[in-house]
DNA sequence: CCGTCGGTTGACAGCGCTGACATTTCTTCT
DNA sequence: AGAAGAAATGTCAGCGCTGTCAACCGACGG
């Protein structure tokens, strides 16, 4: 018959439906949006008619009708481990309430960033922005969202947006808790690799790992910490720094997993052996701290489960479209532990 | 004045646009879709307005109205570095167009999958669909997407589609030459590990390595061959097989990165020293390749160039709107070795 | 028996835009 | 200058759905 595959039929349309349930569209309408005030077996009759017709309302229509999207955005700045967990529970999330996800890069450098977010957001009709790390801080897209009105939840910002919502983990404590752990391992030198300025996870990490050294009154040498940028190439250069200073460490605490695994890398190419002369620690439980030897100690994220719960607040606050409720809920996590091989006694 | 942020405006519609340059709606409608047709004068005049009311069209009302809905659609079934950098291509070369991706995961396993793509499809009436290896053999979906007509571009697929595009790479040429390389370091004994069945990728790549082996008469050790399924896990298993075979290769080729790792882990554990003992060599060049030591010699993957073809083909495609081009279209990127500590001379 | 009321359902306009086609304006040629 | 044709612009209906509000239904009380 034709060309093209051949079952390919004409989607049905909502008014398609009413007539065969013998209704107005009005009422098939009300069915799909769980309205209530339809009587069950009405209710009924049009299911039926949905399902016989595989009837999907046309996502275009009911946003221009309803002044909605169904979109939710997630705004990030790089791509990374971090980004598909996160993404990979939102969308199930989203999934799970008959929305979606619209996943956006922004480049955190650029001047017009705040164009772009603009001009997303605003064809869109985006129903709700979900800001990753360090964009949950960036002054100018919290700017363009509050201008466009959208609900925004913010992951782990360094300040806490007054009038959004935020999602966040006890970073701190688990910190803490880690070099709790180096420590009655009896390493007393211990260094410690800062991620970039901007970040919350590198401040409450190094406060949580200041935090314990100086429970035990132990001292902080200074040449000991250092700055890198939360990836592995700069870890590299970062670790040879720590590892090269006059009085070598026994322990390196990375404030996330790639730079630790550089830390790693920079050991073995000078001979240091893990984690016999040198133990180190994580943060994130990335993929990579699995796949090397020895395994990174870490601290596992729940990335996913952040996600979800990001998402159910922008999908929560929906129905009430005035504003969030008070007080602005800030979910904060607790962390969990993940010892490994790469830490082991003070030699 | 409000409790909201204050500056926030409703947004301009394309009557007020029209009202402002002095023109027709649809005069502005022409300008917003570069039709030609319009005098330069009231090109820019309308550009201006546009400028001046910083409007936005609404993508419903287009979608609703053209029949459009200048979304993509990006599926996959699980998440990691590669699709990370294929969404980063792909949304980048969407936005040069006014499009926008929906990513979209499928559990290959279940059997949902088919009123998944579906709904999906329908409701959002894709423009196109852009399918992941192993998705892109999944024959479920192929007829999902065939059946609501919308056109797919399929990467790295075993079989190639008759009717659809699909982009490859050379990975046969490129294990072909990697695994020369190890040839000319000295390796006669050389294990490969393969990845998942259904995946075009550990065809090719063992057929490269295959054919490297049989041009210098050299025969493979069926003891040697391990399968595994491309992840980290599986990796170290289909390791420990092949270094506890009764005679030790002195190099390995894994079919990707993640498992070329994992060779590396265990041949820590077990104490081979690499690359004195024993060589490895990944393919995909993922990140990972470059965080372990001795970082592995690998074949980098243009990963978001292909992303970038594959998003192009759909919007190329997207005018015509009655089938593909003839030839459909398959580019086939070639690839390049990366050659890394990880693999030196045979001991 | 009628009025009233809560619960259901429907009529209708319109969301913001574009397709098809009509109309106007400018060129060009005789 | 006038006709014919091309180019530019406009008119209008309608995409598929939902908000608003009106209409309807049956049960109940007086």
């Amino acid at each position: 018959m034709s060309r093209e595959t051949s079952a390919r039929r004409e989607p049905a349309t909502i008014q398609m439906v009413a007539d065969r349930a013998q209704v107005s569209p009005k009422t098939v309408s009300r069915v799909i949006n769980n309205e209530p005030g339809v009587r069950g077996d009405t209710r009924a009759r049009i299911l039926d008619a949905i399902r016989q017709l595989e009837y999907q309302p046309n996502l275009n229509a009911r946003g221009l009708a309803g002044a909605r999207s169904f979109l939710i955005g997630l705004f990030y700045d790089k791509p990374g481990d971090y980004l598909n967990e996160f993404q990979t529970g939102a969308v199930q999330r989203c999934r799970e309430s008959d929305l979606h996800l619209m996943v956006q890069p922004l480049d955190i450098a650029s001047k017009e960033m705040a164009r772009d977010v603009g001009t997303l957001v605003r064809q869109l009709r985006l129903e709700g922005a979900i800001l990753l790390p360090p964009l949950s801080d960036h002054p100018i897209v919290r700017a363009a969202l509050a201008e466009a009105g959208v609900p925004a939840v913010h992951i782990a910002p360094v300040r806490e947006p007054v009038d959004s919502p935020s999602v966040d983990t006890d970073d701190r404590t688990a910190a803490r808790h880690m070099t709790e752990r180096l420590l009655e391992h009896g390493h007393r030198r211990i260094g410690f690799m800062l991620g970039p300025p901007g970040h919350r996870a590198t401040e409450q990490r190094y406060l949580g790992f200041a935090h314990a050294m100086h429970a035990r009154a132990l001292s902080i040498d200074p040449e000991l910490v250092q700055t890198g940028n939360f990836e592995f190439a700069d870890g590299l250069e970062c670790a040879r720094r720590i590892l090269g200073a006059r009085s070598r460490p026994t322990a390196i605490f990375a404030s996330n997993d790639d730079m630790a695994a550089a830390a790693a890398c920079v050991a073995r190419q000078v001979g240091i052996e893990l984690p016999g002369e040198l133990s180190i620690a994580g943060f994130d439980d990335a993929p990579v701290a699995s796949m090397i030897w020895p395994q990174l100690a870490t601290v596992h994220q729940p990335v996913r489960e952040i996600a979800r719960i990001a998402a159910d607040l922008i999908i929560q606050h929906r129905p009430q479209r005035r504003g969030w409720p008070q007080p602005i809920p800030r979910p904060r996590l607790d962390l969990e532990l993940v010892m490994r091989g790469s830490v082991g006694p003070a030699p």
